[in-house]
DNA sequence: CTAAACCCTGTAGCTACTTTAGGGTCAAGG
DNA sequence: CCTTGACCCTAAAGTAGCTACAGGGTTTAG
């Protein structure tokens, strides 16, 4: 039976943030005590976590709650699971190469640019005549 | 002298975005024909392929205008775009370098995922368990 | 003359929070 | 008893960078 300070602090997450995943239907909203303050069981911490750590491996709250509504049925489909994770992970590839081919075409004219006065700038006129080898 | 349909077409961007530049002040308003319609000058597309060749390569809109504000005074400040550049390059190597670590750990136990009904789901099993390898 | 293809403004929606404003509750110290 | 500080509450607005919509006016080709 914990208040919501104590439950940011298990799990990592801001006090508004917990509020927050509450309004948008990510947990269930916990019961109150004569005070209106929140309580929290263990329950609630270990949901919280689930939800932090899928966040920290970039799963939007979306699938996250998909991912949630999978094992609330008593034991996880494996299938659907694993399409979301394979999914997820084809993003992640997509979003690194995307980083890979802009860090490519800038990186060059970056290290050729002299970072002095008076001459040209070569990230200007790549900028200005679209010079970039994409 | 263009509309911005034409000035749309000729820089890739889409009306709404031309015109939602306009309004966060990365363009300056263009002068208006009779009829109300804004009317573009060459100048104009040119600044609008310069912030979208620069949004391409991932600058926020702050840092595009900030290029562009090094440009208006005639010529370019080779120390102050190199800086803004520099910094942009180390923030998307650090995203490429987030986001390996992210598919390092989402990889494993996702290609260890059977994908079939039954047996216990690693990936679950580590978003509950937070037995992760970070 | 009318229908399609343009243009206009202003507002709301998207993600996932964070911040702000304005207030109640509670335990400890003076 | 009173106050101070650490908690807790709600509701609304702000963040980035657009995109989409509602509800209208204009222009042009057939």
């Amino acid at each position: 039976m914990l208040r919501i300070g104590e439950v940011a602090k298990r799990t990592g997450l801001g006090i508004e943030t917990v509020r927050y995943y509450e309004k948008v239907g990510a947990v269930a909203p916990p019961p109150r005590g004569a005070n209106g303050y929140r309580v929290y069981s263990k329950d609630h911490v270990r949901r919280l976590l689930f939800i932090r750590r899928a966040r920290q491996l970039g799963f939007s709250l979306d699938d996250v709650c998909s991912l949630l509504a999978l094992t609330d049925r008593d034991r996880a489909d494996c299938r659907k699971v694993k399409a979301i994770a394979s999914r997820h992970l084809e993003e992640i590839n997509c979003k690194i190469a995307d980083l890979r081919r802009v860090a490519g075409a800038l990186r060059p004219i970056t290290d050729e640019c002299p970072g002095s006065d008076g001459g040209a700038c070569p990230i200007f006129d790549a900028l200005l005549e679209g010079k970039l080898n994409n």
